[in-house]
DNA sequence: AAGAATACTGACTATTTAGTCAGTTGTCAA
DNA sequence: TTGACAACTGACTAAATAGTCAGTATTCTT
């Protein structure tokens, strides 16, 4: 038997389909639509489709009851968190990382954030070394994958392996280009290879 | 013509029921459905109310579509954010107010925190007052009602019909209990009857 | 090479659900 | 005291929706 988590993408698709209604019309789909949406012609296919789905523990629906497909929290998870996960045991702001917890913290940011799943991730600040720029020992930092950066910009950094949050600042006198500690007991960093940007903070969450 | 956002006690228990069929089962209810939870024998009843609801603005439904209610924005503001209203039009931290615009960032903020609905609010901080706590110009802090404060709180005070954002200190000399700015060039302010606390802050949320 | 699993078809039925019609009752303000 | 509004009834029809049946084609595994 196959791994009870394991979707092909073709039930991924559905699963991304039922999701995509729900947002879309604030209710759930109908066999019709689903069979609509996944470009099949008859009900037989969605059926199957939500037996497995329903088996595997994804989705929850009642039977002879229009529209009553839910996403269970699995399910959420597979169309959210996945992409996050590589990132999750990392954490960050100069000190040594610490697992962190999502458990209720995710559920405080909301769903509509799930928008950016696979861009934006969270981490815990550990460390005091941006307490100039607000950004504390304990806050939880939303983190936004990008390519480009300008001087200035809060960034997530990778330096010999160990992620550490601080301000990106390329200017045109020496160092040129570097990472700059939000507090005077911090030294910068100067820019080698072994330093990686990874993404730019984009919210401070306190709580 | 009644005032627009207006709804008898029995509206309001409609648009209620509502939403709790769209909690505890995952997706909203059919007519009949909420011909059981009002305790009526009859569709039509359901209709008119659902008539209402839908011109005055609290719901949508698509017509000839099964459990096709939606809750819409104003729905919702009716089912929580009532007694969070009156201080809508109010801003803080220490500068004049700004009518807040709740469009958007309440949807950046979790669904989940509805189970504080009534007790937390979001407020804009205009002004730079709290600096030195983390708190900013533009920042927008989540304020939970409470009636039990201890020294070092930062809070939501009105002080004289004026609301602003300080810290609360209560202490064993002069000048005992004030509110406190985190920035030097603000001054504290002595608790008298015109002071008012109206909740804590307990998040910070910066974009 | 055979079986199992996945993905799918097309026509069909049964049930659920929405909506209609034609009313009644009680309340409250002009 | 009349008329608008709110809340409701019971029987009904039309439409939406779920589900069945009996298959086929393809791929992957053993």
């Amino acid at each position: 038997m196959s791994d009870l988590s394991a979707l092909t993408k073709r039930q991924k698709e559905v699963l991304e389909a039922i999701y995509n209604s729900l947002k879309n019309y604030g209710y759930p789909p109908t066999l019709a639509d689903l069979r609509d949406k996944l470009d099949v012609t008859s009900n037989q296919s969605v059926l199957d489709f939500l037996k497995i789905l329903e088996e595997k523990g994804f989705i929850k629906k009642e039977e002879g009851t229009a529209r009553s497909i839910v996403i269970l929290p699995s399910g959420y998870d597979l169309l959210f968190k996945p992409p996050l996960a590589p990132f999750l045991g990392v954490t960050t702001a100069g000190f040594p990382a610490e697992p962190l917890e999502m458990n209720g913290i995710w559920d405080d940011i909301s769903p509509e954030l799930s928008k950016y799943a696979g861009e934006v991730f969270l981490l815990k600040i550990n460390g005091d070394s941006m307490i100039n720029a607000g950004i504390s020992n304990g806050d939880y930092v939303l983190v936004k994958k990008d390519k480009e950066y300008v001087s200035g910009d809060i960034v997530l950094a990778d330096v010999d392996g160990e992620s550490t949050v601080k301000r990106f600042i390329s200017e045109n006198k020496p160092p040129f280009v570097y990472l700059k500690p939000e507090n005077p007991n911090y030294k910068n960093i100067i820019f080698t290879e072994a330093v990686r940007l990874k993404g730019k903070i984009i919210s401070v969450i306190r709580n």
